[in-house]
DNA sequence: CGACAATTGTCACCCAATGACAGATGACAT
DNA sequence: ATGTCATCTGTCATTGGGTGACAATTGTCG
């Protein structure tokens, strides 16, 4: 059945057209929470706002939540992926530094600063966002633990070290993003000093490199 | 119209009722949650198990996940009355070290360690319960954060260390309490062990004091 | 007992989310 | 261009979580 793959050359009118919907459904749904609040905001109005049938509304995201996690989701890509470009043989700690810090300087600077923490502030203040937020996160420092222990020779299946270095590492980022909330300043130089600080600070403990002992249990 | 306060002397039927209420809902619950999955469990059913309507399960809890959440808000509290208990000389992190330490021990050992982690699992599986308690650990770890503050004169809302050494702290518990769950030995020393070591890797960097200088940002 | 407050059940309702089915629409070969 | 086919979309019905309102019960206390 060999599936629509490879299409003449032209991505296609359709393709587009869902990508438009579906940006504009994010444009709207953000739009909305950031003036009326996230659980004052229904799906009936952000499906209205877009003038789609709310049922399609699922057939893009897959709850309320997504529309305000998708920019997230995708800061999360940016750091997984800045981290696999980093050379192998570089130690773990600089690396995910690095890759948190060019996700935090590029998605800023493309979004701008006062737009980028608007969002950062409504996840913060809203229970049932931050919760989602903080199980994304959770799921993406799983992920780079285990490119991390593959990249070592350490089984993060069984050896606390790599998880306990991107924990850290995130812990960091999350109270440096929180504090640059309540900061007055607002550039771009100011974020990415507070998360670097941050990052330090919590990352202070982690070694250069591992011994050759697993840290067994 | 002076309220209920101070009764008589006897804690009266009526009290008594509604803890027996409560607690039996969370007993009926755990118990579907942990048969059935917490997703495939309604609130008509534990509200029938314990043969109340589905409405009074609402007044005794904000919602379905309180039930899974109830035991994990306790162990916080204990935390943070261990931590509180501790002489306000003593540096923060051995004093929260300890805290965290005496939950763990406290509460697995009176309620069983097997079932202190079976419910452990059910919450790390299960992402709706994950995000919850994540964001439930968050608010412990700024309530514990602002209390450091206030002891060794750190103003928690301008200086990032003590929600950084907080933060490190719980980012070990939780990285422990994982690991135990896939550990093969479910005796307590084992968990003691396990999340102490957790909690020393995470925490390592944290200073033993901090300098008469704000981090100030 | 009688009055009062707290607790509970019933009912009606909103919203998030999902399955099923029919109609609209872009894609592609001829 | 046109008809076929896959995909996308809207409508409808339904489930489950959660809440407000009101009346009926039931513990509490004088």
């Amino acid at each position: 059945m060999a599936a629509m793959s490879a299409p003449t050359g032209h991505d296609g009118l359709r393709a587009r057209k869902k990508q438009r919907t579906r940006s504009a459904l994010v444009e709207a749904g953000l739009d909305l929470f950031l003036r009326h609040g996230y659980d004052a905001t229904t799906v009936d109005e952000i499906a209205a706002a877009v003038e789609v049938s709310p049922r399609t509304f699922f057939r893009y995201f897959a709850g309320k939540e997504d529309i305000a996690l998708a920019k997230g989701a995708e800061l999360d890509e940016q750091i997984v992926t800045a981290f696999l470009d980093a050379p192998t043989g570089e130690p773990p700690l600089p690396a995910l530094r690095r890759a948190v810090l060019s996700m935090v300087r590029d998605s800023a600077s493309t979004e701008g600063v006062p737009n980028f923490l608007r969002l950062q502030h409504l996840i913060n203040r809203t229970p049932s966002l931050l919760a989602g937020s903080l199980r994304r996160s959770s799921e993406t420092q799983h992920r780079i633990a285990e490119e991390i222990g593959r990249r070592h020779g350490v089984d993060a299946a069984r050896d606390l070290r790599p998880h306990v270095l991107v924990g850290v590492v995130f812990t960091g980022l999350h109270l440096g993003l929180e504090a640059m909330c309540a900061d007055p300043r607002r550039d771009l130089d100011r974020l990415v000093e507070l998360v670097g600080r941050a990052v330090d600070l919590a990352s202070a403990g982690v070694p250069d490199r591992w011994g050759d002992e697993p840290d067994s249990w």
